[in-house]
DNA sequence: GATCCGTGGCG
DNA sequence: TCGCCAAGGAT
């Protein structure tokens, strides 16, 4: 990694290192954490599993009565493998972003089939599994069985980014500097690695959020080197809004909304009162069925995937 | 690396 | 009101 010279002060030895961090963050995290079902004890490694999940790009408010029921009915991996896929999509309700919940199946019936239904433990093997990222896999070896991994969500890239980098925002994608950073950054001791990765994630959607910042409440404000430079305004191109109002995506998730309440299969005529455009209508029906969302009867008929 | 993939709350 | 944002992954 090469030095950047616009940010001269802000990564020099002089500002400050990981060791001067780890311990203001983790005393805050044991005074403020939230008590999160799936940081209890009694969550497993599957509980852990499910919330990330659940959690990749839905808040947690609206993740909590969804994983309480979820669990209650599939307690095990091997409980989820037994049902059909389309049960796990109805189950997932309006989450969004369904094809998590299709993963999720994919990875419960891998992990029957090849881990013996309970989730490994192995970094490299939690990464084969469907739906699990880079990210993913780091977090349910950290979270769930006390490794060291370098756990890397957008709430983490953002403190750093602030604390270390000295800008508002961290950039569009991951990049490689991040990564070394992050691991950096890491305490050395496993346990201790756990607890910082956990309280990094907490200081960045409680304290250090993207929009308006509570830095006096944080507890690292007089090492942060963004507030050392006055809290300067991100410069550069706009990140990328997401626009979603006539999309495909809306478009899909109304298709998908009728045949989640359905029990029995629906009929293309009624599907096709969720959308008045019927090019657009049809490609977004032939998406969800090339996805798995959707399965395509005899007759014109349309159901979630027993399959 | 850019794009696609849902949904809803909030300032 | 409406753009921004929320514990990413796959292609």
């Amino acid at each position: 990694m090469t030095a950047n010279p616009a940010l001269p002060a802000a990564v020099s030895p002089t500002s400050t290192d990981g060791a001067t961090l780890h311990r203001p963050v983790i005393d805050w995290f044991d005074a403020h954490a939230r008590d999160l079902p799936w940081r209890r004890p009694e969550a497993g490694a599957w509980g852990v599993m499910v919330s990330e999940f659940m959690l990749q790009q839905t808040p947690v408010s609206r993740v909590l009565p969804v994983y309480e029921q979820w669990l209650a009915r599939w307690p095990r991996p091997a409980d989820l493998a037994a049902e059909p896929p389309g049960e796990a999509v109805r189950a997932w309700g309006r989450l969004g972003y369904p094809r998590r919940a299709l993963r999720l199946h994919g990875a419960a019936a891998a992990i029957r089939e090849r881990h013996g239904g309970d989730v490994p433990t192995d970094h490299a093997q939690l990464l084969a599994l469907p739906g699990v990222g880079e990210y993913t896999a780091a977090a349910v070896a950290s979270f769930a069985y006390g490794q060291r991994h370098a756990v890397l969500d957008t709430n983490v890239r953002r403190v750093f980014a602030r604390a270390i980098a000295g800008t508002q925002y961290p950039p569009n994608a991951t990049t490689a500097a991040e990564r070394k950073l992050a691991r950096t950054l890491l305490p050395d001791d496993e346990h201790t690695a756990a607890r910082w990765a956990a309280a990094t994630m907490e200081l960045g959607a409680l304290v250090c959020t993207a929009r308006t910042p509570a830095c006096v409440r944080c507890p690292i404000v007089a090492h942060c080197a963004w507030q050392g430079a006055g809290a300067p305004e991100h410069e550069g191109p706009p990140r990328r809004g997401q626009t979603y109002a006539g999309t495909d995506r809306q478009v899909r998730g109304k298709l998908l909304a009728v045949l989640r309440e359905a029990i029995t299969p629906v009929a293309q005529a009624s599907l096709d009162q969720v959308w008045d455009e019927p090019v657009q209508r049809a490609r977004a029906l032939d998406g969800l069925v090339a996805d798995g969302l959707v399965e395509p009867l005899a007759g014109g008929y349309y159901r979630l995937p027993l399959t």
